[in-house]
RNA sequence: CGGGGUGUAGCGCAGCUUGGCAGCGCGCUUCGUUCGGGACGAAGAGGCCGGGAGUUCAAAUCUCCCCACCCCGACCA
């Protein structure tokens, strides 16, 4: 390819409404463009590098045995009923009516036509199967954000899996799972599997693959020490034991004008927060639920919402929690409450002598034994992972990371096989249903997490792996002749070699193809200019380092081929 | 959905307070000089000032309504 005949558009300054440093250098570096929030258009260089991305997910896809199919993104409304989720999914689904007036989706995932797929499975003999495809994903994001990490639209490598049995399932989630670390070490994304929700996807075991990044959006606990890694919506950490005095027989009451915090509490009436019931009050899939916590702890939303098996959980409103309590935020707690459900979480299993509200304002209650004055009627891990809580396996000081997730993989089990009765005959001749798994990796999503973690003050440095282009030939100076000729021959050498070569043969001053060429990223440039063709040599510049070393024309390829190896 | 911010040339911005010819830098076109790290000079092209309504002799500027985009939160594979 020729650069003066290449459409790349790029900006000498940031883009003003560009954050994430994968957002501003994409577009500055003529990547892609917005068209509207969550939708872009992906300009000749981020197609390039897209074709890398997937050819790799490919490759690792077949090397499993997955099957590359492609299904439709317009989907009947009728399909998303059967198996429920036209409901729990009913916020981010695109809907719209053809001219009969059929209402159709655009899809958000593709587990139901897979599985409607699978209705030509018949016996366990065609099991297991492993299916993927590429396809574009919709999905109405309330808050699309920095550039390609998160959008309403874009391209997913999902892939589905069919088996006899669970065993078989672990089988298929194992392989997906080598096969997704063996992807992102090819991609150059430093990917950290962890324990993850399942969340609205239903499922067992999920494992998300998750790229640290100062510009993600999730929060995962990592303990250096151990390799333990989850997301803070699943983690666990140990905790320092505390031990409680012996309380009164009873609870009493005790006055506390004007105290509204943990804090408040903890300062003026000598209750250290680990010796008081936080209690929150909850509107779970529409009813009320009073949550406890230890007085130090934060609750994790999506903890409350598996441990409930809810869609939807919020805090209650300051009027919902009077009607029901008679107090307010402040002064509220669950001793003799008998009325409403209690959740509490484990760290305040065994505990006495705690400190918690009265239900009245301003007034709290002391001496509180959890198992002999509140009705717990379930036990549950509710809280958030702090920094620097010991890991629950080694004891090391856990780290929360800022994460990008990049990929995935979950245990679906029959929730669809049994929606759409799916049945295959065993060997016995009983009619069952295939165990399924499904596995999804972000195709743009993954790009950025790339340029999240492989830039630096001068733009772009990607990985030879999938960069648009493994070299650039950069004439300094086009209009002399020896410079163009030598410059037109390394190219035409370098691509008969089957290097992907782009050369720079613009009518621009050397400094701004130098940029351009740092902008962009390509991993190797190879400088052709009078200065070095007096003595005979050409430049080969490695991006990642901006070492330069000077070889002769007839050595280029060889140092380009080492060069490369070493990107 | 709540809070904050921004919409003026392809990009980055000033002008708005106090109404009076729509500007600057980059980029773009042509010519000349220059040319191995985002050159210089000269001459040009390029605008629904986000949209609508209103106030006024007069609106980018004031008022009202709407829309879009960005950020934080909520939410979300």
């Amino acid at each position: 390819m020729r650069w003066s005949q290449m459409h790349i558009p790029t900006l000498r300054e940031d883009p003003a409404d560009a954050g994430a440093p994968s957002h501003r250098l994409l577009v500055r570096a003529g990547y892609i463009r917005q068209l509207m929030a969550g939708h872009y258009s992906l300009l000749p260089l981020a197609i390039r590098v897209r074709v890398k991305v997937m050819d790799i997910i490919r490759q690792e896809m077949d090397r499993i045995g997955a099957q590359e199919m492609l299904a439709p993104t317009m989907h009947p409304a009728e399909v998303w009923q059967r198996s429920g989720r036209w409901d729990t999914m009913a916020e981010v689904m695109f809907r719209l009516t053809d001219h009969k007036g059929a209402v159709n989706v655009l899809a958000v995932t593709h587990e139901e036509i897979f599985t409607l797929l699978a209705q030509e499975l018949n016996s366990h003999k065609q099991l297991p199967q492993a299916w993927y495809q590429f396809q574009t994903k919709f999905r109405d994001e309330p808050r699309p954000r920095a550039g390609l990490l998160r959008v309403r639209e874009f391209t997913m490598k999902d892939s589905y899996t069919f088996d006899l049995d669970a065993a078989g399932l672990d089988v298929a989630f194992d392989r997906h799972r080598a096969a997704y670390l063996r992807i992102f070490e090819r991609l150059g994304i430093p990917a950290i599997p962890v324990e993850a929700s399942s969340g609205a996807m239903g499922g067992r075991d999920s494992t998300e693959f998750m790229c640290p990044s100062s510009a993600g959006e999730d929060l995962v606990a990592h303990c250096a020490n151990c390799g333990y890694a989850a997301n803070v919506e699943k983690a666990t950490s140990a905790l320092f034991p505390v031990i409680d005095a012996d309380g009164p027989v009873a609870p009493e009451r005790f006055d506390t004008p004007g105290v509204r915090t943990i804090q408040d509490l903890a300062t003026a009436y000598d209750a250290p927060a680990t010796r008081q019931i936080k209690t929150l009050v909850y509107v779970v899939d529409g009813r009320l639920m009073l949550v406890l916590l230890r007085g130090d702890h934060a609750l994790n939303e999506q903890k409350l919402m598996d441990a409930a098996g809810a869609v939807a959980v919020r805090p209650a409103q300051p009027q919902e929690i009077r009607e029901a309590l008679g107090a307010l935020p402040g002064s509220l707690g669950a001793v003799a409450v008998s009325d409403l459900p209690v959740v509490a979480d484990e760290a305040l299993r065994g505990r006495q002598n705690m400190v918690t509200g009265a239900n009245t304002d301003d007034v709290h209650l002391r001496g509180v034994d959890v198992d002999r004055d509140i009705a717990v009627g379930a036990w549950a891990d509710l809280r958030e992972v702090a920094a620097g809580e010991p890991c629950v396996r080694c004891g090391h000081p856990l780290e929360l990371l800022a994460t990008i997730e990049i990929g995935h993989i979950f245990k679906l089990g029959y929730k669809f096989t049994k929606a759409f009765n799916i049945t295959v005959l065993n060997a016995e001749g009983e009619r069952v249903h295939p165990i399924m798994g499904c596995y999804g990796i972000g195709v743009e999503r993954a790009m950025a997490a790339i340029v999240e973690s492989h830039h630096d003050e001068r733009g772009i440095v990607w990985p030879a792996a999938v960069a648009p282009f493994a070299v650039v030939v950069t004439i300094a100076q086009v209009d002399d002749p020896e410079s163009a000729k030598v410059g037109e021959s390394l190219y035409e050498q370098f691509a008969a070699a089957g290097i992907d070569v782009i050369i720079d043969d613009r009518d621009e001053r050397a400094g701004v193809k130098f940029r351009d060429a740092e902008l962009t990223g390509i991993p190797v440039r190879v400088t052709v200019g009078k200065r070095g063709l007096a003595e005979g040599s050409v430049e080969i510049t490695r991006r990642a380092t901006g070492e330069t070393v000077k070889v002769a024309v007839a050595d280029a390829l060889a140092h380009v081929r080492d060069a490369l190896a070493g990107a």
